[in-house]
DNA sequence: TTTCGGATTTGAAACGTGTAAAGAATTTCA
DNA sequence: TGAAATTCTTTACACGTTTCAAATCCGAAA
């Protein structure tokens, strides 16, 4: 059951065939109609394998994720996936776990298997398999890590705007004493909304204090633990803004431990946005990063350095947006 | 740079280096270290579309979810890719949104992709598919909602067991009057669950009261909707199993709300037990699947189908198991 | 020592299945 | 009628695997 039987039943040559399903070029409609016909008496599927063999493309994505149950990963994923499949490629998800070899692994087969594009979400990627995949010339595009170069594009988040219209909305709210949880901070994007944050803050003419800025680790845990010691200072924020929505809904949490009801007593507000945040008790008003935004950026990056229109990659900016539900009010007196 | 260079460069045929890559041969210690360094030099990487269109075998499995989003599969796909990659597999991911179309479309790639086996990991699943996958001798392995035939094997979670034991449970605390929020009554497994639960209620002797069983959605949404609906009763429940984790969440919230204590004035207990059950306030009881024993399962299978040590498939019975947290004590006087 | 049978190791060549460049045949249009 | 356009065919790939056969080596028998 291969082209070359198609061909025979229709009477035709396998480059028809193959022409007529590739679309490359016109095929006469009589011609058209005999070949589907076949195809269809025979049940026909093309093997991609002898078809990718054949035009050196896959027509396959590489997908590096660092660790699918971040809450994170899987919009991003799917979304990603269905760009892919809307334009025929398939993707071949590789979940590195933080794993610098397995990483490498993964990298290696991604290129055996002739991958037309990589998608890398993770930031802990070597150089060394960058190299290995740009050597080949294969297409790569970074979420918030990388620089543009050659075959390379890179989609930034724009933390910086979502903070920004966070942190405004607490103080045309009136708050003046406004916390930070962040996230660890050997990540980098833990850093940059840190960082975001007390620019911001300085440019609004805030002085910084010292004591509103605590670590958490991205998870509930961690932003429970934070909660606490904000709680524990002798004059606690009257706001609070968390690195993520898993820290904000931990810092929730300890506030309802310790008897302090949101948005009353105190104001907060996450990042990510993700499904949970509606759900929460109060409803989060959180930073929403779009995570279909980011994936049908990072995709139509790869399939324009895919295409080879252009040769240099390019970065696309990605904003973040305040959705303000009911976790923030103005400051109890 | 291909495997005629390396053999060339190695002054050995292609088949010795086919030979020594596969390990399909011996091939003296020698010539190995020839191969291998010629391999080396060249910076070598075998192209897997010429291997699979040689072979037959493309060391790629299908992965069908129906929504990665829904907390429950990213672990489960984890687990899948894991065991995959430890064996020289890769997953083509395809998420179908329930979407029988997409699904039709997604089933036919994968076909076309000469995948070795198919795992499918949603109920939503045609037979003209299953049929289609099975004309052509490729395996199959089903989450629950199969039966075994040639080629195709069927992992059975046994909601059975984890219900008897969340109900013992609550039975042995003292609770009499038991509520269940089920899933929606469309999916499957939302009508094994609840089965199970009405069945070893009736198996314990106690009267099955109607209006103690509502129905939600399996989100967390629909678990609120349904609490609230069983506060309403005029002798509500004391403790309350849900269907999955969110829905408990959802009641968890709307205890809250109606300002019942858990533990204290009502018990709750979940099921799949989700990351997020470990974080709720208070900590969730709930139901476990592992979702690393249900994912080896299915790779297991598959393996075995696809080694073609058995011809027909086999029912795999995955254990649940309780998990004692917070969120069930003694009813209240 | 020579020779023979079998085991080991390697090579040649035939696949597997589609794509694409170049060229042939046919039709269209001036 | 000839040039251009359209449609199709021929054929050379792409790159491994695998079968079958050849070469080499070993120890035992003659």
């Amino acid at each position: 059951m291969n082209i070359k039987k198609v061909a025979e039943r229709a009477k035709v040559s396998t480059a028809t065939v193959s022409r007529l399903l590739n679309k490359t070029s016109y095929i006469s409609p009589e011609t058209a109609k005999k070949v589907w016909t076949a195809i269809d008496e025979l049940g026909y599927y093309p093997n991609i394998n002898a078809r990718g063999l054949a035009s050196g493309r896959s027509q396959l994505l590489g997908l590096i994720v660092s660790d699918i149950v971040n809450p994170f990963f899987p919009e991003l994923v799917k979304s990603f996936e269905e760009c892919a499949v809307e334009r025929g490629f398939e993707i071949i998800m590789a979940n590195t776990n933080y794993d610098p070899q397995r990483t490498a692994m993964r990298v290696r087969q991604l290129i055996e298997r002739r991958v037309d594009g990589v998608a890398v979400m993770t930031s802990e990627m070597d150089q060394t398999l960058i190299d290995e995949l740009s050597t080949r010339g294969i297409p790569i595009v970074f979420l918030d890590t990388g620089e543009i170069q050659e075959k390379i594009s890179n989609i930034r988040i724009d933390y910086e705007q979502g903070i920004s219209e966070a942190v405004e909305h607490l103080l045309e709210l009136g708050h003046r004493r406004i916390g930070f949880i962040s996230g660890p901070l050997n990540l980098k994007s833990s850093r940059i909304r840190r960082l975001a944050f007390l620019r911001f803050l300085r440019r609004k003419g805030i002085i910084e204090k010292k004591e509103l800025v605590t670590t958490g680790n991205h998870n509930i845990g961690g932003g429970r633990t934070a909660m606490n010691q904000l709680l524990e200072l002798a004059e606690p924020p009257t706001a609070v803004l968390a690195s993520n929505d898993l820290t904000a809904i931990g810092a929730l949490q300890a506030l309802r431990n310790h008897g302090r009801h949101v948005p009353e007593d105190i104001s907060l507000i996450g990042f990510d946005d993700i499904a949970l945040a509606e759900s929460t008790d109060p409803p989060l008003t959180t930073v929403n990063i779009s995570r279909v935004r980011v994936a049908e950026a990072a995709f139509d990056s790869l399939l324009e350095l895919i295409g080879g229109e252009t040769e240099i990659g390019r970065e696309v900016r990605v904003e973040t947006t305040l959705v303000v539900r009911e976790s923030t009010a103005r400051p109890g007196i």
